[in-house]
DNA sequence: TATTGTTATACTCTATAACTATA
DNA sequence: TATAGTTATAGAGTATAACAATA
């Protein structure tokens, strides 16, 4: 088939580890903030975002959706005074993306019990070379795969 | 935190390298073969079991889902022919599910455009070094996971 | 009593195309 | 004409608890 085994297994660990942290992810932003995984990530990306603040199409890119399923994430996000959009200055068909104090608190209130589980869940098994040599691999296909995957506008066009 | 920016970095690129993933995969197996991600999953886990069968509860197990979620995914793919439910000899209780030839066949029209594209997008950019590590560090993550998450029975029960 | 699988139900999420407005 | 974001709507998937049958 072309593709070892070493490779097929190593395929299979990625998707069934990133299930099962993502089943732990889940349960532990539910109680710690009542918070869902993908909203978690949105924040958290905005947060890390210069200003806070990010382009609705932008942040759809990140976290892969549609823009009419960013839209639907950030109406509840919105209800629930975690982010605000404004209009851009620059360019006037564009919503910005900021989140608010509220919102940084939640992540605050979440963070340290998510930060827990991932060292926990990912880490605990791991030296330090392994650790590193996963974190510079991860890195490699990350990047490689960003490349790879159209844009949330590009693939509206197809 | 606790938790250095090495190991953060390494959190968020296998969940973004999963979800990048997980979008190319899921488009190529709807065009294949109108199947998705999920139950190529459920099939593939089938196909490698002893005499592809398995009992429902630990088919369950394998992909995360709630039983009801199960059986939902299950019926959907003996309607399609694809695997087909008996009742256990030895314990009335149990149902096993075991796949068809027209599931393995489905299988095999869509396993090497899945193969490729592991390979594309995953493999590509990593020397044969970096492969052995990845696939190394996943799977002591995956084992470590596995012993972490409660089983479904389990879950159930709290 | 405990376990297996199913069902009913309500809910969340997703995806498409149509729509408005700005560039 | 192309792009940004929203909306309407329909469909897929999920989670819970209640259920029947068996251990």
């Amino acid at each position: 088939m072309g593709l070892d085994e070493r490779r097929i297994e190593a395929y299979f660990a990625l998707t069934e580890a990133h299930s099962l942290l993502q089943l732990l992810m889940e349960e532990q932003l539910k109680r710690d903030g009542d918070i869902s995984y993908l909203q978690f990530f949105l924040l958290a990306r905005l947060a890390q975002a210069p200003e806070g603040r990010m382009r609705m199409t932008d942040l759809a890119d990140t976290v892969i959706h549609s823009r009419s399923g960013l839209t639907y994430h950030a109406t509840k996000l919105e209800s629930a005074g975690l982010l605000r959009r404004e209009p851009s200055p620059t360019d006037e068909r564009s919503v910005t993306a900021v989140i608010t104090d509220q919102g940084r608190g939640l992540l605050e209130q979440v963070l340290p019990g998510h930060i827990a589980l991932v060292r926990q869940g990912m880490f605990d098994p791991l030296d330090d070379p392994q650790t590193e040599a996963l974190a510079d691999a991860l890195t490699l296909v990350r990047n490689h795969l960003r490349a790879m995957v159209p844009t949330s506008a590009e693939r509206r066009r197809s």
